[in-house]
DNA sequence: GCTCTAAACTAACATACGTTTGTTTTCTCA
DNA sequence: TGAGAAAACAAACGTATGTTAGTTTAGAGC
């Protein structure tokens, strides 16, 4: 047997991503191997390498299309928001905490697989993250600058404030006891106020 | 050559797993092979079997380990806290972090490997890590109950906030511009009260 | 309808890895 | 001081893994 029947490159490469966010998320990307990659997707390992250049090349790939995204939506979100600051903030957590929800996989494998970059890819993502970064940090020195917010190092808050948002990631699951709306709400809440009642 | 002039067996198993946590927190437990660990150490591969039983076991022990530290430090502060809700919460954030910011290797390894652990021992891990969210939990339940604090949601609260103080084991480097109690503050405060200035 | 490319197949290669085996030397303690 | 246990070595085994090579068939454009 050669090439199949109502085989399709573009359905096949895009085949291979799904199946290679869910073996990553699920096993680690060390831990997943080529094999149930293409037995997940239905084909031989060596048919693989008609649609990706390496493993790593792969992994590559994924993180960079999820960066662009998420930096993408954003900006799309910060615009969307009203012009007052707190309005941009809440509009920034909310849009972050969402986007987790939705995107589990990549949003994990692109926090936990940066080691298993190559170091200029690594370099290229890490500099995305920090774009990222550096969009919260922008909102909260301008909130400090203003005098709506207060703390004692922007730095730090905004690496605390990440690592909370991001967590959803580790134990959301979907039709769970909370909608995705309170979640989110919950979240900004909590950023904002902390758990100390006024 | 065969047993080497002045080996050690406790002092051999203590560099193995102190080699385990470095080379395990650097590339993950799947990329983490075993005959870098033992070059590490200063042996050859087949000679770790003096002291591990497998690989899977020595990732578990290394786990085990840290979360019995883990939650006997924990009720040792809680303890020593004053009798207050709000003094042992702070305690007990207080710790996390100092903890977290004094083993990263242990503390990134029992958050990150747990998919990489056979089934029987993840549920053991699991169940350890349950019990230790469950301190937080009952303290937030306290405070609620007592009028001290808000939330819309304990358990998802706790998890966000467990998720924002165990981050600064992915970040931090001892020598950095904030010292440990610059930071150990700022997570307080930023938990209690948020950023939104009063 | 013919040709070129796309996309799959089968088969294998080279290496890396966890682990086992058998042996040797050092240490401990009765 | 001598026997057993501890702790290392050297060497190998079996398998899994990323990747490549060569081949074959289906689809697309002239």
């Amino acid at each position: 047997m050669a090439r199949i029947t109502g085989s399709n490159g573009e359905r096949t490469a895009a085949a291979i991503r799904r199946a290679a966010l869910r073996l990553i998320h699920r096993h680690g990307f060390a831990a997943m191997n080529l094999r149930e990659l293409a037995a997940g997707v239905g084909i031989q390992p060596g048919s693989l390498y008609n649609h990706i250049t390496t493993k790593q090349g792969l992994l590559f790939d994924l993180m960079q299309e999820h960066m662009t995204t998420l930096l993408a939506e954003t900006d799309a979100a910060l615009a969307a928001a009203g012009p007052a600051l707190i309005d941009r903030l809440r509009g920034f957590i909310a849009h972050h905490v969402l986007y987790h929800l939705e995107r589990k996989q990549e949003v994990y494998i692109a926090n936990f697989e940066l080691r298993a970059l190559d170091p200029p890819n690594a370099a290229c993502i890490l500099a995305m993250r920090r774009a990222y970064e550096d969009r919260l940090i922008a909102l909260l020195e301008e909130g400090v600058a203003e005098g709506t917010l207060a703390m004692s190092d922007v730095r730090v808050t905004a690496y605390a404030m990440l690592a909370m948002l991001t967590g959803v990631c580790t134990w959301y699951r979907p039709g769970g006891r909370l909608g995705r709306a309170e979640i989110v709400a919950l979240h900004v809440d909590l950023a904002l106020d902390g758990i100390r009642r006024r």
